[in-house]
DNA sequence: CTGAAAGCGCTAACAG
DNA sequence: CTGTTAGCGCTTTCAG
């Protein structure tokens, strides 16, 4: 910079003002300095600027996913990059692998940078360690799920609304043994997504069997096996609610024709498969642009209280889910 | 610090080197800062530190793909971020939308942030002013294609000979009249699949036919259109070849049962559908740790000449690709 | 409209 | 083993 000035015949305080586009410079200054610069090919240096101009905001913001090569995550974080984008910020993006430790980690390394803002996927287990940065200026919204032990904006879909919606659709058409396959119960929104299917199944006075409920399924193999073994059971599901992509495709894998399946999480083919898969969906990319403008107007100064948004979801009936039981067609619950 | 430093009665350069780790305090000395650090609650600031540390590295990559919701790309990005985390870096991301401007807008706000270096998927078009941030010290690694006009690491697959051993295959299974659907021909991947494609029919003595190639698809919608408008022709095709995965699904959907089909990029579910799809297969994940890991030995100041790494392609065949021609089984060429 | 002085928080280099 | 001094590149503040 002092070279450009020096080039330019001016001031660094000038150069800093033409590089910044401020009014109140002289045309024929401002082309001095810029053919100085074009010349020289400076370039502002950001990590100086940043430390100078403290309190104001580094166009910088970090989202941190469970795993940026999920794809509901990929176009979660390509959403809310797009609104960074627009705001002239740019992204650090990290993953957790639904690991506190190094989510903390990485948080860690986002904040040291002075990020104005983070969207977060946290992770099971408490967030109080985001307290500090909170309290020093940084802006949290969370996405997917709330952060436990911590007030924050969040996004969010209505997982236990979305169950029971899921489990009277499959009663309608005349089911009632119908089994659930599902991730770990400790994320919160396996959680309500279970809470959601004993919800349904006592409203409709169906009692819950855990010989066909399994939770902790990680893998689209384990999902596979679980529903092979409930289907060699003496009184078999012939229906299944699977709590989300992974596990659905492991089940839809493993799963005879004439046994009935609704999945969380839509999925490309989904319709072309045999039969199409009945789905619900939920939209990634509202859900980031969504947490990206909740974030951003949080670093533009909007003190209000914490809000929760709840995005809708949709049950997309493809075939799967339709298949008839053996109770025929009942009125909706 | 300066706190710290007061409240642990000690100089802020010892408050330094224990929060570095360095060697060469006394435990006890340590253990005073290490309190005083936890009760005030410090952090250290890494834009000061890099403003300070000129010429060491600031453990920030840079990532830049065309889009971060495209699952190869997703799965790239991934991989890279992971070998980063063990780096110690942090990893800013950004879509070009290939779009070379935006692409320019995006190097130079990571350039500005003094990123160490640079995983870039470049767009189309001239590199040229990556001249400037490569000679002051930013590494660049290129995955997937090479950029125009630098010279400069890059890990790429031999997308010429896939498409060629993609079309022999073809015409071993007895096929001659074999379709070319593709995305726009300006992408260089794109244009040596083309060639590749155009090579294995001169080299089969097939003469090649524009009325049974189509470039420029974007959408799959497109290719299905393009690939039933050839269909109608009086001499349809037996046989396609997708340039890319997108185009490959949109061709999918509209082909009837019978002619066949091989598609760059493996997905999904491309062996539950019917018939299975044969594709060209590319590693996204081996893709983006091994531009990771050039790219970190460039920082650790690997100054060979530039090197390309071409990672092998598998052809997968599944069922689509192995539909008989009506010239029947032929010796490969 | 332009410039001079000071300092953001940290660490390199050098003393003790 | 610990401290002092200086300065990274920029911008805030105040003066012309």
């Amino acid at each position: 910079m002092k070279d450009v000035a020096q080039r330019a015949g001016v001031s660094p305080m000038t150069v800093s003002r033409v590089v910044n586009g401020e009014a109140g410079v002289m045309p024929e200054t401002a082309a001095r300095v810029h053919r100085a610069i074009r010349v020289l090919g400076y370039q502002r240096d950001d990590v100086a600027r940043q430390l100078r101009r403290k309190g104001q905001i580094s166009q910088t913001v970090g989202i941190l996913v469970d795993n940026v090569a999920d794809p509901f995550m990929a176009a979660l974080a390509s959403a809310a990059e797009d609104v960074a984008r627009q705001q002239g910020s740019v992204v650090l993006i990290g993953s957790s692998r639904d690991d506190l430790h190094r989510e903390r980690e990485v948080v860690s390394a986002f904040t040291s940078r002075r990020v104005d803002g983070l969207i977060l996927i946290p992770v099971s287990g408490s967030h109080r360690f985001l307290r500090n940065a909170m309290a020093t200026g940084t802006r949290v919204v969370c996405a997917d799920r709330p952060a436990a032990g911590l007030r924050t904006d969040a996004v969010v879909v209505d997982n236990h609304g979305a169950a029971h919606g899921a489990i009277a659709h499959l009663i309608a058409h005349g089911h009632r043994r119908i089994a659930y396959l599902g991730d770990r119960l400790d994320i919160s929104t396996i959680e309500e997504r279970y809470a959601g299917y004993l919800a349904a199944l006592a409203g409709a006075g169906i009692p819950a069997d855990q010989a066909i409920v399994r939770h902790g399924l990680r893998l689209g193999a384990d999902a596979a096996e679980a529903v092979t073994g409930m289907l060699a059971h003496p009184d078999p599901p012939t229906a299944v609610l699977a709590s989300n992509g992974i596990v659905g495709l492991g089940v839809r894998a493993a799963l005879p024709p004439g046994t009935a399946l609704v999945g969380f999480d839509d999925f490309h083919l989904a319709a072309q498969l045999d039969p199409p898969v009945t789905v619900i969906a939920q939209d990634p990319v509202a859900m980031g642009s969504t947490a990206a403008h909740l974030l951003f107007a949080r670093i533009h100064g909007d003190g209000s209280p914490p809000r929760t948004v709840v995005l809708p979801t949709r049950l997309i009936a493809r075939g799967s889910g339709e298949i008839p039981g053996p109770y025929g067609r009942q009125p909706l619950v």
